[in-house]
DNA sequence: TTGAAAGCGTTACCAG
DNA sequence: CTGGTAACGCTTTCAA
């Protein structure tokens, strides 16, 4: 592998020449310029991320602390996931994957070792014990979830909160009275999980705000855990005319239950589903949904490290507008059923 | 941050002792191994990756190829990935993840610029451009998969060719004499995706050596498609009393489909499907499957990049036999409906 | 517009 | 069993 100084050699420059040349941080000849590039296409040569990294203090690496288990949410994960890749690529950054499981030693040993720039974390909790163990690095990260405690740590996400108002009053517009919240899976709930919380909040301060009836229930994965959660709902409720789904793996069992117990959606029942796009799209019924923007969440945790790392300035909590999409599991209520 | 002469001169050492606790390559006394250790505690110090890089040339990080698009075998992506990195930190190391958009041009970037140790790549193609990029790479590297020419690079994955006789015997043992495949979807035909054609081929082979009325198809994704391949197979053979499903994706519509059309599995029709354990048991019949060992194949994959580091010697092609494991989905056929 | 040279923090070789 | 000290390959300050 040749060198830096094997190029300036060929070139006849000096190395740090060569260097100026790459990074473009000060003015070169556009004859130098030319002999150098040159000689670099001759020769292959690649610098050393590790040298770099020692002699620059940077490593042009961020860290991408994702839940790999395999039982939630896979395919958002993936999105975000993705996005978060694709937009670090474009800016001259890798991606060291961690999972989630190595806890606060694994940023702990990322981060004191030098092995990135920046972290981007998912799944964060409500009281996330890692939070604190963030603030004593001296790099910076950005949250995709917005626990409890945040100050001074960037935060990005869909806007949960107003996400539940919207479904609300998008039904409540289309004359519902009586709405039912199938909601994540106790184990999601029970962690804490930030994006549960608030979805929860939202949909009960809209409730009240709108004069609604509501009921909520978290759901249980697989066929078992929507009948179940229908049960509840429907006992705790009569008269249901539309649900709020927040919970993707629910929806398809949920469907699968509904057209088994002869409610047909949407002219028996409306649904909103908060959901990806494509799964939204993928159902029997293409659900009216509001989307979970993974790749817009992604890029932006992205961008704000960027932005971060230049030391400029951020807004350190920044949720993004949800968007509701009118498909075909919606319908309006007339007078007489209200 | 301190550095290994911070710890060297707090412990009454040279710093070349310190790295060889840290190393454990050379003996060192029992007493200055301490004294070195108290200081690292107390000082806190983790050594600085690049420098370690630099000097040492190795990076401890291997770089995993993964195809992030949203479309296909997310899930199983997903358990490769988690699998991967979960055995890569059981040997100290650490995943770059990179997508397959970035083509040949990535991996050489990576690995040219020494950022890591060995490759993992995942999702090959017969003719898969990647390789003869790889050949030339310093770094070794592990396929998930196996392309026509693998000459010289480790290849690890599922025995597709094997799971399709698997499943072929064990719907003949049970009487079935006229199978349908619903294959993967056309795209990864075309992409000439390696597991795609082995399963294919062994599919072929075991019909004949069997004597049985075969006929295949891909299978679009979603309702529409699963309904045309449906049709296709029915068109191309009728009296089709068992199906082979090599495509997760269509499975849940296809099952919706038979029950739409009142094929009730196992009494009518029979299913075999390849895909993980748990996509299988999350359907409303529990079907009998062949899974698709992600997490065997990627903690395989990481050991034999280890080995290949460490100069010792590993298979260059393994491929793990197919289990078969029965539940709800597959009926013996009386000899009168044969 | 360019060059020289001092680091950056480790490892590993050479001595003892 | 331990120490001293060249590398390792690059960036960046200081000078010119």
């Amino acid at each position: 592998m040749p060198t830096i100084n094997d190029v300036a050699k060929a070139a006849g420059v000096s190395p740090s020449t060569v260097s100026y040349v790459l990074s473009g941080r000060r003015p070169i000849s556009a004859e130098t310029r030319a002999r150098v590039q040159a000689a670099i296409a001759e020769l292959g040569f690649h610098p050393h991320a590790g040298a770099r990294a020692l002699a620059s203090s940077k490593t042009n690496v961020i860290a991408l602390v994702a839940p790999l288990r395999v039982d939630v949410n896979v395919p958002v994960i993936m999105q975000f996931a993705t996005a978060v890749v694709t937009a670090a690529r474009s800016y001259n950054h890798d991606v060291l994957l961690l999972t989630k499981d190595e806890g606060t030693a694994g940023l702990e040993r990322v981060a004191h070792s030098t092995m990135v720039d920046a972290l981007i974390l998912m799944d964060l909790e409500r009281d996330d014990l890692r939070i604190p163990a963030l603030r004593k690095l001296k790099q910076p990260s950005v949250l995709i979830g917005l626990p409890a405690d945040h100050t001074g740590i960037a935060c990005v996400d869909l806007d949960f909160g107003a996400a539940a108002r919207t479904a609300l009053s998008h039904l409540a517009g289309h004359g519902h009275r009586r709405i039912g919240l199938v909601g994540p899976s106790p184990a999601v709930y029970r962690r804490q999980t930030t994006y549960a919380d608030r979805f929860l909040a939202g949909f009960l301060e809209a409730s009240a705000d709108l004069g609604l009836r509501t009921v909520t229930h978290p759901c249980e994965p697989g066929a078992e855990g929507v009948r179940s959660c229908m049960a509840d709902l429907d006992a705790e409720l009569d008269g249901l005319t539309a649900l709020v789904v927040h919970n993707e793996e629910a929806l398809r069992p949920l469907l699968d239950l509904l057209r088994a117990t002869g409610r047909r959606v949407p002219e028996d029942i409306s649904i909103v589903a908060i959901c990806p796009r494509d799964v939204a799209i993928s159902m029997p019924v293409n659900l009216t949904s509001i989307d979970i923007p993974a790749h817009d969440v992604g890029t932006l945790a992205v961008e704000t490290a960027m932005r971060l790392l230049e030391g400029r300035r951020v807004e350190y909590t920044r949720l993004l507008e949800p968007s509701l999409v009118e498909r075909d599991s919606c319908r309006e209520i007339s007078t007489s059923h209200r």
